[in-house]
RNA sequence: CGGGGUGUAGCGUAGCCCGGUAUCGCGCCACAUUUGGGAUGUGGAGGUCGUAGGUUCGAAUCCUGCCACCCCGACCA
């Protein structure tokens, strides 16, 4: 119905760009790689920032801000963090420009130049570590919990928007311990809370697991992470969360006094998630008359559509309007009138539709005889006439915003149940992969040359060793060695 | 950084081969009729043809340099 949005089924890729345009979330920006997000879409953003810090701090977590730039010498002090970052770095050089001097603008202050050059943040792990050092000496100060909102640049080759853009906004959990397990219980506290808001909030579900060395995070010793599917059968990589060990506590000398007295390294973690939660989102439910927002996230839970003949009609229409408002509004539903009169009703509905708004209520001189509205639903497209007698209003809304939020919840599980295939033969990965994509679970003997051959050979990796693996003795798809599980290989964004 | 492609109104485009001052659609503005699934008619506004130079009486069109963007690869937690 939608004017123009091109198919899921001709062009995945396409679809997403253009939904993403056309509902108002993002555009490209003048810079290459940087992304504008629009009102709507950050309007979407705050939801699920809103949620998560609530989560955060319910967990025992505070906000702070540390800075944007990072002096070039921090970033060298963890060997693997340097390695993984330095080659996506945007750096810093000079501080100040002058007019050029044939008058053809402004040129960058060669007398200005810095004398260390900073790096703008991929990450903060280093500026935060060299604070801590600071700020801890005891087990008394132990644990840190600190959490923060901010953006970062990572200088990607290739961008799309939400997905991998050069600046994203995120959030970034630096947690400091005093001892390993109390470390690791808070990395996989965080990975389990990232899981509840992806399955709850979004309605997107995700496989907790382990990453294997190869896809761990720079300068950690284990990475947590949860893992979607997405609609074309690809899988999005949603939230990570790192056990550090000692690492960085070692490169910035984050020692603490302990309760014998003596001195031992702090033991650290850090998690995060970002804006490409947003493209988790859009890819997991949208169809294609545009977006299907999950109710817990969705900006606007109901709009109302007046459908009338003359200003008398509409005065009585938005009467019964306000009616429904006030009652909608008292239980905490976000309810819009949309009483324009610059655009038709069809025009609105397609509208709504493409903005993913979850339920729409229309009301014409009709309903007013007959004292009904009509409900339609944006997940299944499904209308119905409620009679405004039988239930009260709010009654009939909270549950039927519950119903979609569990439906689409469920609508992608089983999608993803249906995308996640066991295999046991290297022709038979090769095959699924090739024709049904998703998740194939299969056997893999642990080591990385193997998972780099089979990514060399498939485009596949190893998305996450899951957590609920079974322990079954089994065969390498690849190299036949032996293996005490499966692991989950896709296709990755 | 390699290979291919594209830059024309807010957006999408025709014109380029074969040189003569720019086409169409959407959107925008005005008025009228419309309003239960993206209305219709009439009128109107809007363009340094990416950029710099060259050839020519004359360049969107031909030539050269530069810039930007897109696709494929390399790259990417």
């Amino acid at each position: 119905m939608s004017k123009g949005l091109p198919k899921r089924s001709e062009d995945y890729s396409l679809w997403y760009n253009e939904l993403v345009k056309r509902a108002d979330l993002a555009e490209n920006s003048a810079v290459r790689g940087c992304m504008v997000i629009k009102p709507y879409g950050y309007s979407i953003w705050e939801k699920m920032q809103a949620q998560l810090d609530r989560m955060f701090k319910e967990t025992g977590h505070t906000n702070a801000y540390f800075p944007l730039f990072i002096p070039k010498s921090y970033l060298s002090k963890e060997a693997s963090h340097v390695e993984g970052f330095a080659k996506e770095c945007a750096v810093v050089t000079h501080y100040r420009l002058k007019n050029a001097e044939d008058g053809t603008g402004v040129i960058v202050d060669p007398e200005a130049k810095l004398e260390e050059e900073l790096i703008v943040r991929p990450t903060s792990e280093t500026v935060i570590w060299s604070t801590y050092k600071n700020w801890i000496q005891s087990y008394r100060d132990l644990p840190l919990l600190v959490n923060q909102w901010a953006n970062v640049v990572r200088w990607e080759m290739r961008t799309r928007l939400f997905l991998r853009t050069a600046e994203f906004l995120w959030q970034e959990g630096h947690t400091a311990h005093a001892t390993k397990e109390e470390a690791m219980d808070e990395t996989v506290q965080m990975m389990n809370v990232y899981a509840q808001f992806a399955e709850e909030y979004m309605a997107v579900p995700v496989v907790k697991g382990r990453k294997t060395e190869n896809e761990r995070f720079a300068g950690a010793d284990e990475t947590f992470c949860i893992e979607a599917m997405m609609q074309d059968g690809k899988a999005l990589q949603a939230g990570t969360s790192h056990f550090l060990g000692q690492n960085f506590a070692k490169a910035f000398d984050v020692k603490f006094a302990n309760k014998e007295g003596g001195l031992d390294y702090v033991w650290g973690t850090s998690w995060g998630v970002s804006t490409r939660l947003m493209g988790a989102l859009i890819m997991a439910h949208s169809d294609d008359n545009g977006l299907v927002l999950p109710p817990k996230l969705a900006p606007i839970q109901v709009v109302i559509v007046p459908i009338y003949r003359g200003d008398a009609e509409l005065e009585a229409i938005s009467e019964k309007a306000n009616e429904i408002m006030v009652e909608l509004r008292k239980v905490g539903i976000s309810v819009k009138f949309d009483n324009r009169d610059t655009h038709k009703p069809g025009w609105k509905f397609a509208e709504y539709e493409l903005k993913g708004v979850p339920v729409r209520i229309a009301i014409g001189p009709r309903d007013l005889e007959n004292g009904t509205i009509e409900i339609a639903r944006r997940d299944n497209l499904s209308k119905e006439q409620f009679e405004l007698s039988s239930q009260p209003i709010q009654e009939k809304i909270l549950s039927l915003l519950d119903e979609i939020q569990n439906s689409i919840y469920q609508k992608a599980f089983n999608f993803r149940e249906e995308k996640t295939t066991e295999v046991n033969s290297w022709e038979e990965f090769k095959s699924v992969l090739e024709t049904k994509g998703g998740f194939v679970s299969a056997h893999w003997d642990g080591t990385s040359e193997t998972e780099d051959k089979i990514k060399e050979l498939t485009k596949a990796t190893i998305r996450c060793i899951p957590l609920d693996q079974k322990e079954e003795e089994g065969q390498c798809v690849y190299t036949g060695n032996p293996s005490k599980g499966r692991v989950l290989f896709a296709k990755a964004y």
